[in-house]
DNA sequence: CCTATACGCTACGCAACGTAGCGTTTTAAT
DNA sequence: ATTAAAACGCTACGTTGCGTAGCGTATAGG
């Protein structure tokens, strides 16, 4: 904190009348650049749509500051049930909302399958980001994005016949967080 | 500290004659924890192998300290590289040399295709579990481990036709870390 | 019995978060 | 231009938690 009001020039006091707390403030930041990815253009094609997601957020991992915050975050996150609930109001369900959106798209254009979960989705498309980002270490390239989709795109796509993947969600958690339209059954 | 010393019925300083830092004691934890994961037993089926891997990672992240050990490492992997090389070294390389000999096994069995990369097995396995434990938040039941090996499995498996991934990982770094069986060519 | 090693304890240093209080500057409205 | 209100800067402080110093005490092991 000494050094955010360093570097912007300013008292450490005024940084804490508009900020409650340090991760307050890296809600906020991360709250604000997140608004760069959480629009998504129709590029005509789910494939080039996904693969711009996942270059998008991979970019602001390893470029801005946005890595360095999420990491800071993670054991804040667990240590604050509150913080907890705020993140996954704003930023969790909201990345699933995006998602949701291209894979209504890609439903709709008869690409993906018609069962397609978007929060697997969403885990399967930023899992490996975080992992790699917080503690394999494996650098991301800039073909990461397009090589993560090409490997999953068997799972998404709607040609062959997979059993579709809930991943042990219980009905209240799924409830709870997604008020949206009721997701393909899923047994189990 | 304080308290790890308090339940430990022990001075603090004890511990700071056995450990380092604290960092150094979590790493000791986790190390000691991973003990039980790290054998590969010989179910005789790929996906049950696979399966048993998540599933014990899955139980020692949510009711184990490894859970909130993990989330405590990673800023500090972050800030310490000497941390985040031993990390690597101990803990990912480990992993993925874990992986490594369940797709060999499941490659020789013919059930999974040949240029299969144990690296981004390990991504797409366990990136999902790190990102609902540290941020999504999003519970993991009993059949997560089964559902997310179906899911995946037609990116592993041998008959379908499908790109092979590298994740544009830079050849210096896979190098670095991985002195073992040169991997499946894969296209830039 | 005696020595080396390990342990307990108090006290301290230090960094970082967050706050109190007060004076000064800027803003904005009359 | 005056004045009230809001915002800012600054110093000092309280608090927590990590890690260390120093010294006395216990506990093997020969």
């Amino acid at each position: 904190m000494e050094g955010v009001a360093e570097r912007a020039g300013v008292a450490k006091t005024t940084i804490y009348r508009r900020y409650r707390s340090k991760t307050d403030l890296a809600l906020a930041v991360l709250l604000d650049m997140l608004e760069d990815v959480s629009t998504q253009p129709y590029l005509g094609g789910t494939v080039a749509e996904l693969t711009k997601l996942v270059d998008k957020t991979v970019s602001l991992m390893t470029t801005t500051v946005m890595g360095m915050v999420m990491k800071g975050l993670v054991p804040e996150i667990a240590a604050d049930p509150h913080l907890a609930s705020v993140y996954r109001e704003k930023v969790v369900s909201r990345r699933v909302a995006e998602v949701s959106v291209l894979v209504a798209r890609g439903i709709a254009r008869g690409e993906l399958r018609a069962d397609l979960d978007p929060e697997v989705v969403t885990d399967l498309l930023l899992g490996p980001i975080y992992y790699r980002l917080f503690l394999s270490g494996a650098p991301m390239s800039s073909t990461f994005g397009t090589q993560l989709v090409a490997t999953l795109l068997p799972v998404f796509a709607a040609t062959q016949g997979n059993p579709p993947f809930s991943a042990g969600v219980d009905p209240d958690f799924t409830e709870r967080r997604h008020q949206g339209a009721s997701r393909a059954a899923v047994p189990g």
